[in-house]
DNA sequence: CTCGTGTGTGTAAGCGCTTCCACTGCCCCG
DNA sequence: CGGGGCAGTGGAAGCGCTTACACACACGAG
């Protein structure tokens, strides 16, 4: 923003350097006269502070990051949103690395640690062996969407309570025959399959093996592909991407939703409430979640010590039309 | 990363912190006895380079910011994802801001502005003012979606010819009332609808007046509310998340699309192909402006002069069911 | 008229790095 | 065999700030 130095301003306004500094963040006495004196140099020379040298002298960037896998989906997007919006309020900036396929993850993970006072990071993006090291190095780190590291503390969203209730409505509409779409082991997705599963059990019904895809709506359609022929019920997806995937491979292979076949999401994410058929899904709080994050990693930064605690907050069950007919008093746009 | 300095790792190899540095950086000779003993006192202190150290003495920060309204929609997070990805790929770590409608905008604009070393804004985030005074203080600055400003650079994906071509093309469905949704005078979107009115005017169709809403899907729901009574035939919005806005009041309003009314959005958004209607877009390579915007901002950061030159990427008109019926050989899914 | 007690200000020591410059050997060419 | 050149290294000066510490001075209390 300007060239000019705190020594510029220190020898327009005939004081020193320190008086300087001290008028600009009122973090001592200063006279009226002095302090006028400063005002006018800072203005005169468009003076702004460096930031370098602001955060070297302090010993902190007041700037944290957050590391994502990717921000194609809505879902991440909307986190950080969250995120962001909380952390300017705290008066940080943030710095984002989204990690996708790249290789050279951990250099480019381990730079950034070095430009900011905190991580926040996404599920699975790194190993477990990333988080230690991370953690062992001191850097305040709030995990997202996954339970607590060692050293670090986590916030995600209900899984659990949120699928069983699927399942139960599900049921309740007679589906019997399931399949699951999307779900190699990443914590979130693997906590609601385990809690279908038990529903399931619980009910006497068959439980299905998930199938593995990518979470987007490619990977919906070749999961879907693959599942539908075998006439499912009911196809319950890891989130409501995949889920517009299966309904894409449902109208090509002339299967109606829900007559033939019911569609679930998770998520709630904006085109949910636009497919045809509309998605029953499951609400995350995505910006509160990006917002807890920044919060819990704030108080990291200000010296509290991490617990390993996961904080949990709660979902929404979006019934909608891809799960069969409801009276319309059920449903909800 | 680590709490250890330059200097222990030179005391620990026995060397001075010149030694350390040149090895590290491969910036001067280091004999290969040297060089191994540099190598393992930072492996066994895990030392790395501060940034802050790096950064001040080299003068530059390697990272650059960039500046949005909001993240909320899919465009600006498709067009970050490009962003970043260009800027990792040449070494950047990038700062996000949003604006929001925060106050204090210029002075969080300002904070960025000191941490970086180029800036990308996005189209009519920032005033004229606000720009100015960063060109002026020498930050190279790239401008998104917007054509450029003195002392500036700017990307944005071409309007006019696309606006014009899927003008044409619903005139060819037959309509005749057209109605537009969204657009106060934003860059991008005046421009679009300027090669409308001409379209229009030269085929004598009276030009509507855009109806001003915010570039969401409940926006777009409040002007479709408003347009639709005047039974228009078509409702050109100003992007997809109005156009599915419309939609939803349409159902509302118990009109059919494309049987009473036909809808076209811009962008491209997932949501718009699973929209009931499809929608017919207009696709503008998001990432790609991103990633050019990224590449721009390096030149201008490598010392290259700004020449206010506006690049343009190509558009690209998606013909789906919402303007009207078509051989279905015409569709796109 | 002293001795605290503040207020207001300057000096200088960092913060962690990069890099210019100077210096020491050593090799090789004439 | 002398000297130029270069590989290898260290000293030290920044880069732009914050802040501990010292100091000068004024003022009211004893």
């Amino acid at each position: 923003m300007s060239d000019s130095t705190i020594y510029e301003v220190a020898r327009l306004a005939g004081v020193s350097i320190a008086t300087v500094s001290r008028a600009l963040r009122n973090t001592g006495p200063v006279s009226a006269a002095t302090r006028e004196k400063v005002q006018r140099a800072v203005e005169q020379l468009k003076f702004t502070p460096s930031r370098l040298g602001v955060s070297l002298a302090e010993g902190r960037h007041a700037a944290n990051g957050i590391v994502f896998p990717d921000l194609s989906g809505p879902y991440f997007a909307e986190v950080l949103l969250g995120y962001e919006e909380v952390a300017a309020e705290l008066g940080r900036s943030v710095l984002i690395l989204s990690t996708r396929d790249r290789d050279g993850v951990p250099a480019t993970v381990k730079d950034l640690a070095t430009r900011v006072d905190g991580l926040v990071v996404f599920g699975q993006t790194l190993s477990d062996a990333m988080l230690t090291e991370l953690a062992e190095s001191g850097l305040p780190t709030v995990l997202l969407a996954r339970d607590a590291h060692p050293g670090t503390e986590a916030v995600r969203s209900e899984n659990g309570g949120a699928a069983e209730a699927l399942a139960v409505h599900l049921i309740a509409h007679g589906h019997r025959a399931f399949a699951l779409a999307g779900g190699h082991d990443e914590g979130d997705v693997s906590q609601r399959w385990t809690a279908v599963a038990r529903t399931l059990g619980l009910h006497g019904i068959p439980v299905p093996r998930p199938v593995e895809c990518p979470y987007t709506v490619e990977g919906g359609y070749e999961a879907g592909l693959r599942l539908l022929p075998d006439n499912p019920d009911v196809v319950m997806c890891a989130d409501d991407q995949v889920a517009l995937g299966v309904i894409l491979a449902a109208e090509e292979l002339n299967l109606k939703i829900p007559g033939d076949v019911a569609v679930t999401g998770w998520d709630d994410i904006m085109a949910a409430r636009h497919a045809r058929p509309a998605l029953t899904t499951v609400r995350q709080p995505l910006r509160e979640l990006g917002g807890a994050a920044a919060r819990v990693l704030d108080e990291l930064i200000a010296g509290v010590e991490p617990t390993n605690t996961t904080r949990v907050l709660a979902t929404d069950l979006v019934i909608r039309s891809s799960c069969g007919p409801h009276p319309p008093a059920q449903e909800e746009q």
